[in-house]
DNA sequence: AATACGGGGAC
DNA sequence: GTCCCAGTATT
C-alpha cells in the first residue's frame, strides 16, 4: 500500500518539484553535525534518542561524550546502567537512557549486534516508536519509510494549510500519510533529514522565513498567507504548584542518598530525601521535615538549615524546592523500598543525581 | 484519548 | 513568564 486513501493524492508534478526544490536546498544548507559524519546505524540511533524531545545545541555535547566512551553497541551493553545514566545525566527523560541500554543489550544478545533493519523489529525495541524506528531505517540504512517530529510535522501541516490540532489523531494520520506521500523513491536518507532540516531552520514556529523556502511555491498556507496562524495552537493543560522540600542528611562526611524507583520521577537515579511538604509556619515545618524524613528513610535528624531554593518545572508541575542541610541523630535506613546509601561526599561525583540534586550537592561540598 | 516524563533554550 | 524541543510508554 503506498498510500493512505483517506488522504487525496498529491499531483505527481507537484511533488517531483517539491523533493527536488528540497533535496537541492538541503545539499546547501545541511549542517555540520556530530551523528552526521557517518551513518554508522548505532550512531544515527543514540543521537535520535538524544534528540527526543530535547534540541540539537543540548543534545551536541551530551552525544559527543557518549560515543567517546561507548563508541560500538557492544561497549553500551556491557556498561552499568548506573554509568550510563551519569553520563545522561542532565539531559532529562532519563528512561530514554534506561530504555537505550536495554536496548543495546537486546541487539547484542538476539541480533548478533546487529541493527535490525526493517521498522517493525526497530519499534519492538525500547525507547523506539514510530518515528525513531522510522528514522534510523530511512537515515542508516536508506529504506524507503516516512518519518513524523516536532519539525516535519510543523511543515506539513503549512504545506498543506492543515488548520486543526495536528496532535490530534486525525491530524497525526494525515500528516503520517502526507510524509509518505511525498517520498522519493531514492535518497530517502537525505529528503527525510531534508524535511527536518527545512522545518528546524526555515519553517520556524514563529516567524517562519518563508522568503527563504525553496518550497514557498509549494506551500498553502504560505500561499494563503497562513503561515502564521498554522498550525493550530494545541490546547495546553495549565501547571500546577508544588512545595517540596530535599533534605541533605549528614553523618560525619557521608550524606544519605536515595535510588528513584521505577514509576516515580527520575527513576534509576539517585537523590537526597525529597517529598511534598504543606506546612508554612516554621515549628510545624521543622516537624514535618523531620516526620516525613523519618517515615521516607528510617532515620530520624537534628533542626534542619535551609540551604537554597530552587524552582524547576517537571512535566506540568511548577516545583519550589527548598534544600535543607542537618545532622543525622539516630535510626537505620530502611531496607525496604528504594534502595538508600550513605555516600561520601567525595563520592557524589559517580552517582547519578537529579539536576536539583547536584545542585544541591554542589552547594554542600564547598 | 490523555497523561507522565526533564531540562534548558529562545523570546 | 510562555512556548517549544528530531517522542515513547502507559493508562
Amino acid at each position: 500500500m503506498a498510500t493512505d486513501c483517506s488522504q487525496p493524492a498529491l499531483d505527481s508534478k507537484w511533488k517531483q518539484g517539491f523533493r527536488r526544490k528540497l533535496l537541492a536546498w538541503f545539499a546547501k544548507h545541511e549542517r555540520d553535525l556530530p551523528w552526521r559524519k557517518s551513518r554508522d546505524p548505532y550512531r544515527v540511533w543514540v543521537s535520535e534518542i538524544m534528540l527526543q524531545q530535547t534540541q540539537v545545541e543540548t543534545v551536541i555535547p551530551y552525544f559527543e561524550r557518549f560515543v567517546k566512551i561507548y563508541p560500538t553497541v557492544e561497549k553500551l551493553a556491557a556498561a552499568e546502567e548506573s554509568e550510563v545514566l551519569r553520563l545522561w545525566e542532565g539531559l532529562g527523560y532519563y528512561r530514554r537512557a534506561r530504555s537505550l541500554h536495554a536496548a543495546a543489550r537486546r541487539i547484542v544478545t538476539e541480533h548478533d549486534g546487529k541493527f535490525p533493519r526493517n521498522v517493525a523489529k526497530l519499534k519492538d525495541l525500547p525507547g523506539i516508536g514510530r518515528y525513531t524506528a522510522g528514522a534510523i531505517a530511512s537515515i542508516a540504512f536508506n529504506q524507503r519509510v516516512p518519518i513524523l517530529e516536532a519539525n516535519t510535522i510543523r511543515l506539513l501541516a503549512r504545506l498543506l494549510a492543515y488548520p486543526d490540532d495536528t496532535s490530534k489523531s486525525t491530524g497525526q494520520r494525515i500528516l503520517w500519510a502526507t510524509a509518505e506521500e511525498l517520498l522519493p523513491s531514492t535518497e530517502i536518507s537525505s529528503f527525510n533529514q531534508a524535511l527536518m532540516e527545512l522545518g528546524s531552520l526555515v519553517c520556524t514556529p514563529l516567524n517562519p522565513l518563508c522568503d527563504k523556502c525553496p518550497v514557498a511555491r509549494h506551500c498553502h498556507a504560505f500561499l494563503a498567507g497562513l503561515q502564521h496562524k498554522i498550525p493550530a495552537s494545541p490546547s495546553k493543560v495549565k501547571s500546577t504548584p508544588l512545595r517540596e522540600a530535599a533534605i541533605v542528611v549528614r553523618k560525619k562526611n557521608h550524606v544519605l542518598l536515595r535510588q528513584c524507583d521505577q514509576g516515580e520521577r527520575w527513576a534509576g537515579l539517585w537523590d537526597f530525601v525529597r517529598f511534598e511538604i504543606s506546612s508554612s509556619e516554621p515549628r510545624l515545618l521543622q516537624r514535618e521535615l523531620k516526620q516525613k524524613t523519618r517515615e521516607l528513610s528510617g532515620v530520624s535528624i537534628g533542626s534542619a538549615s535551609p540551604i537554597t531554593t530552587i524552582k524547576h518545572s517537571v512535566t506540568r508541575y511548577r516545583i519550589t524546592l527548598d534544600g535543607y542541610q542537618t545532622d543525622y541523630v539516630s535510626g537505620t535506613i530502611n531496607q525496604t523500598g528504594a534502595l538508600q546509601r550513605w555516600v561520601s561526599i567525595k563520592k557524589l561525583s559517580e552517582y547519578p543525581l537529579s539536576s536539583t540534586g547536584r545542585k544541591l550537592a554542589k552547594l554542600i561540598s564547598c
